[in-house]
DNA sequence: CATTGTGAACGGATTCACAGCC
DNA sequence: GGCTGTGAATCCGTTCACAATG
């Protein structure tokens, strides 16, 4: 059986074995070992034998894993077995690279469209994509049954944004917004809040600096 | 004492009280108890307390919390008590948006310079950004002991970008390249993978969907 | 016999419950 | 009385060690 409710933790490698599977297949290899995958990924061998076999056994022992077939498994388990529609709110530069990004490298979702307070800033060079204006998000999100939203808008609209999102049925929303914003029980967010991830970075650049207290 | 070597779930967890204090000083509130940290973070008021006391008693009982002592204690910890010099090493558009927002944004840090390999993409309208080409990186780096880098460069390179930035001293990097990358023990790399973070989202998404196996 | 799959042991982080203190 | 600070209990994820098996 595929997606029992997994650990976060397990659930966030999960993409990475999916990369590595897409490069070693590009590269004509078929069998992989746990302890192959361990040096490509930098996780162990056994913690990935347990995150997979928490959706099944999809290795032969004495083997190793198909490349393909567990790509295929992992593709199902993640939902990237059907292209996932997505949209952006929030067209600012943050807003317009990871658009790029996505578009460009992310074969496995489809933004549908962005929203933004005022969509004449309409100058994108993205072919096929949609600047919408906020008021077309609830028309836009119920025609394609929208489930996932990224937004990178500024803090102080980010709770309201998120309120007109769940009122019109996405239940997973990645946060760029350096806010906590609230949900409902049955919507996952995800916050990406690249100040907070660079401050903690600057701990660990000081790691061995002794510090005396200077009082 | 302050500094101790604190898990990294605590550690992550130091900016995110630092930007509710800095919130909470400008609205001139001057005690705050665990309690209502815990409202404003979503994390528990013992979480709270355990994370602070880690680095010392910098509370009162009975009252709470004087943000402005936590915060400059905090500051302290984190190591954002000086302005931190760090730089980005690939300018292209996730780059940008990124250097942009924490120009205008992260009071904290200072970017004293970016780089790409062909820095005749020079049309940025960041004031005061100096824009070098990769051979620089040395120079830029030692003149300044920067410690701390972002990269946003193609998968390809991230390796060798990385290891020339460990080369001239660099001890903690947030590397948004999608691919994994090697450094000795004591630098700190922390993966801010956006496709992974959008896939594994996905999942999340779909949580409650029974897909019945068709085989 | 190499490698998967997994129960058991371990360790780290969170929660509980309360002692300590203003 | 109210809130911090903290040892003890618990929970969760990782590692270990080995049984299962192609």
């Amino acid at each position: 059986m595929s997606r029992r409710n997994a650990p976060k933790s397990v659930v966030k490698r999960l993409p990475v074995y999916l990369r590595i599977l897409d490069s070693l297949i590009r590269r004509d290899v078929e069998i992989i070992s746990s302890r192959v995958l361990s040096e490509e990924t930098g996780f162990t061998a056994e913690q990935i034998r347990k995150d997979l076999a928490y959706f099944g056994a999809f290795g032969t022992r004495g083997t190793g894993y198909n490349t393909s077939y567990l790509r295929e498994k992992l593709l199902r388990i993640i939902g990237l077995d059907r292209q996932t529609k997505i949209i952006v709110v929030g067209f600012g530069h943050l807003g317009k690279a990871l658009t790029r990004y996505n578009v460009s490298k992310n074969p496995y979702v489809d933004i549908i469209g962005v929203f933004d307070i005022n969509p004449e800033e309409l100058h994108t060079d993205i072919p096929d994509l949609k600047i919408h204006s906020m008021e077309m998000l609830p028309e836009v999100i119920l025609a394609d049954q929208v489930k996932v939203a990224m937004i990178t808008v500024p803090a102080d609209v980010a709770q309201s944004v998120v309120d007109l999102l769940v009122d019109n049925g996405v239940t997973a929303i990645l946060n760029f917004a350096p806010t906590k914003i609230n949900v409902p029980e049955h919507v996952y967010v995800h916050n990406a809040d690249l100040t907070i991830e660079l401050q903690s970075l600057i701990y660990y650049s000081l790691e061995d600096e002794k510090q005396p207290e200077p009082e």
